[in-house]
DNA sequence: GTTGAGCGTT
């Protein structure tokens, strides 16, 4: 109840995320907290903030107990006048439990916890701690090591930009743009000499000279 | 001080 955020997240195996849009910006997970927690029992509550400014992206997700407590939040909150806005409140389509759910609502197409792929092997996955990070250290070196021939701190750095590109790609709105550039002011254009051309000056002695002695 | 379709980590 009080750990909302504070302690590590809790397994997700028997959790249910609810996906909570047209939130608004202000609005923090405090404050969704005693809404959803009428509605069941809530594990936890996160709100996907953006790295650059901090500020909430307008959508939370909320992780019921129970799904029939999270059915009951999305039909009871959804439409429900939060701050102002009508939220709207769905089941997460990512997710661990995303293989329940389609288009927003809970698929009881599972019979027996066996496993997605219906053969489950868990044996391998009964080893040790320190087996299974040794499996994983061997697969990178497998394959990500020799294809990708970097690291996995590169992957998330390509991903960010590229959640970057596509949201900026995808023309949210003419005000946006102009707002930012009105005040960022072409944060890239300074003299237009060092960053026009690298001019590395590697040796700034004469090359004549060199050239010359050479000869 | 702004914005509003969507799918998530400290």
């Amino acid at each position: 109840m009080s750990h909302l955020g504070r302690s590590a997240p809790p397994p997700v195996r028997d959790s249910y995320s609810l996906l909570v849009l047209n939130v608004p910006f202000r609005t923090t997970a405090d404050d969704l907290l005693p809404l959803f927690d009428r509605c069941g029992e809530v594990i936890n509550i996160h709100i996907p903030r953006d790295r650059r400014t901090g500020d909430s992206r307008g959508f939370a997700f909320v992780r019921y107990k129970y799904e029939d407590e999270a059915q009951k939040a999305v039909d009871r909150l959804d439409g429900r006048t939060v701050d102002g806005r009508d939220i709207m409140v769905q089941f997460a389509k990512y997710g661990p439990n995303a293989e329940r759910i389609n288009k927003g609502r809970i698929v009881e197409d599972i019979r027996k916890p066996r496993g997605p792929f219906g053969s489950p092997s868990p044996k391998r996955r009964y080893r040790s701690d320190y087996r299974d990070r040794d499996y994983r250290d061997d697969y990178r070196d497998r394959d990500y090591r020799r294809s990708r021939s970097g690291s996995i701190e590169r992957y998330e750095h390509d991903r960010y930009q590229e959640r970057d590109y596509h949201r900026r790609s995808r023309s949210i709105s003419p005000d946006y743009d102009r707002r930012h550039r009105k005040n960022g002011r072409s944060p890239a254009r300074r003299s237009g000499s060092q960053s026009r051309s690298y001019s590395p000056t590697p040796s700034p002695s004469r090359p004549r000279d060199e050239r010359s002695r050479a000869l």
